[in-house]
RNA sequence: CAGGGCGUAGCGCAGUCCGGCAGCGCUCCUGGCUUGGAACCAGGAGGUCGUAGGUUCGAAUCCUACCGCCCUGACCA
């Protein structure tokens, strides 16, 4: 049948309604996984009352306490509902502003061959924290600890041209490195979900401008998610040179000691309409000019040479990102080749650029967090805003409540409605802890004046207001 | 991997030294009474004491081996 007749086989009475169910249904499908409104009564939110014993960090503890991570096996954990729902949300801001920058999305496996990584000279060269294993056949498999060598192998098998650079393809996987000592919960994980993007150029000063994307995709990517991650000089391995940042997130309870300029706190992060294909240095220039580096590369010496001693920052960090050149180091092993404007073929100029996409869901709580519980940024919360209705079985506090949470859901606030039947102080405490930003008490004592309250989880501030006055507070 | 510690109810723990009915708090279930920061009262459910072997009339407890998990360190997103 060709596509005329089966237009025309279909009479207005069968096609009419698919189109309204379709025009519905559509906003609802362009939402992120887990998105929609939820009542805590169709919901799965395991909270723990008590710490459990094993979490030693504050995300841990939290992150185990608000339903949101279940452990496994060490360094192995299962994502539960909410804890999904941020996941999902991270991801969802990386990919965007990788998108912007240009790169490309694909997927690789997490399962790969043994001989792919001997073409690299890899396979014996990495350490036993990567995991090999076997199928039923005796194949030699790894579950991908990092995907260079399979970038590059894609890469050679398309790309004959330098015609066809710059390329930056990109994935978001989950890994396995079987580290020696897994600890504090996701933060250091075994299995861990990160976005590695990969670059592709003819030469070293092509090379510096992916390199360049990236730094300015990195420094929008954390500040979306309420972040201040400042990028740092890192150590460039074999290569040398100046091209490798680590982004680290200030936090007591950080893995790296780290040295800066306290101004760096401070500088402006490139808006969302930055050109990509413009020089980008003059917005990286503000980034690297003042001193900021973790103790791997520490110099005591140009550290107070360069930064007056009221502006020397010494704290810890929390490392979120990692940007590096590394030449033709799997380009010239693999011969990932591509033929020059002269004709002559020569080895690619690659780059790998990595976000820890589930670290980020604890460090955000390391970073965002008081003793009552998690306080979530906005961009990364699992709901905006969380209805509590605080007299259960209340005709009229149910009926506003449940009013409430229709409109903020009609107006596509994602909510979460607490209806069960609980006392108001512990659903002030789970409501705390799991951190949703605004919270709406609906009580008699408020409904006596025809009011709500909205509480911001982040300051604690409350606001008395008429449920429309809040539905469009939290809609705006 | 080295050093240290821990495995007893869903969670947190006592009991192990000195072998003798498997306990406490929270959670959970039922009912009552309550209602602005995890109330209270009464009743109830829930455990192959990590696994295997050994000693013993008898093992959570003593012995041996193994497994798992946590902490510190070196390593790492």
């Amino acid at each position: 049948m060709t596509p005329a007749r089966a237009w025309k086989a279909l009479s207005p009475l069968v096609f009419s309604p698919p189109i309204r169910f379709l025009s519905q249904s559509l906003p609802e499908a362009s939402r992120i996984v887990g998105s929609t409104p939820m009542r805590l009564s169709r919901y799965f939110l395991p909270i723990l009352r008590d710490t459990p014993k094993d979490a030693e960090i504050a995300s841990h503890r939290l992150m185990l306490r608000a339903g949101m991570i279940r452990q496994e096996a060490a360094g192995i954990y299962s994502f539960l509902p909410l804890g999904l729902r941020v996941l999902k949300r991270i991801e969802q801001i990386v990919r965007e502003e990788q998108n912007r920058a240009g790169a490309i999305e694909l997927l690789m496996p997490t399962i790969q061959l043994a001989e792919l990584w001997r073409t690299s000279g890899r396979y014996d060269a990495y350490g036993p924290e990567m995991l090999r294993i076997k199928d039923q056949r005796g194949r030699e498999l790894l579950y991908g600890p990092t995907n260079e060598d399979m970038i590059t192998d894609i890469f050679r098998n398309f790309v004959r041209t330098y015609r066809e650079l710059p390329k930056i393809l990109y994935h978001i996987q989950w890994k396995f490195r079987d580290e020696i000592r897994p600890r504090f919960g996701v933060m250091r994980g075994r299995e861990f979900l990160m976005k590695d993007a990969y670059s592709f150029d003819l030469d070293e000063a092509a090379a510096r401008l992916s390199y360049n994307k990236m730094f300015v995709a990195y420094l929008r990517t954390f500040a979306r998610m309420g972040l201040k991650a400042i990028p740092m000089r890192a150590e460039t391995g074999p290569i040398g040179g100046d091209l490798s940042h680590e982004f680290l997130i200030l936090a007591e309870t950080g893995e790296s000691a780290v040295y800066c300029n306290r101004d760096v706190l401070n500088l402006p992060v490139p808006g969302a309409d930055v050109d990509y294909d413009a020089d980008l240095t003059p917005y990286i220039r503000p980034w690297t000019q003042f001193y900021a580096a973790t103790e791997d590369v520490h110099d005591p010496a140009r550290f107070e040479h360069e930064v007056p001693p009221e502006k020397r920052l010494h704290t810890r960090g929390i490392e979120v990102g990692q940007i590096f050149y590394f030449g033709t180091k799997y380009s010239d092993p693999m011969q990932a080749y591509v033929a020059g404007p002269d004709g002559m073929r020569r080895p690619v100029h690659g780059g790998s650029y990595g976000v820890g996409v589930s670290r980020l869901v604890a460090a955000i709580i390391e970073a965002f967090h008081d003793d009552a519980g998690i306080k979530w940024p906005e961009p990364v919360a699992p709901f905006k805003t969380i209805v509590l209705n605080l007299r259960q079985g209340d005709g009229a506090t149910d009926a506003a409540s449940e009013g409430l949470y229709q409109a903020l859901s009609h107006r596509g606030v994602e909510v979460l409605y607490h209806d069960l039947d609980e006392r108001q102080g512990a659903k002030f405490a789970v409501a705390d802890l799991i951190g949703i930003p605004w919270q709406v008490m609906v009580g008699p004592r408020g409904l006596a004046e025809g009011k709500v309250e909205v509480k911001s989880r982040a300051d604690g501030s409350q606001e008395l207001m008429t449920p429309a006055a809040a539905i469009d507070r939290l809609a705006g």
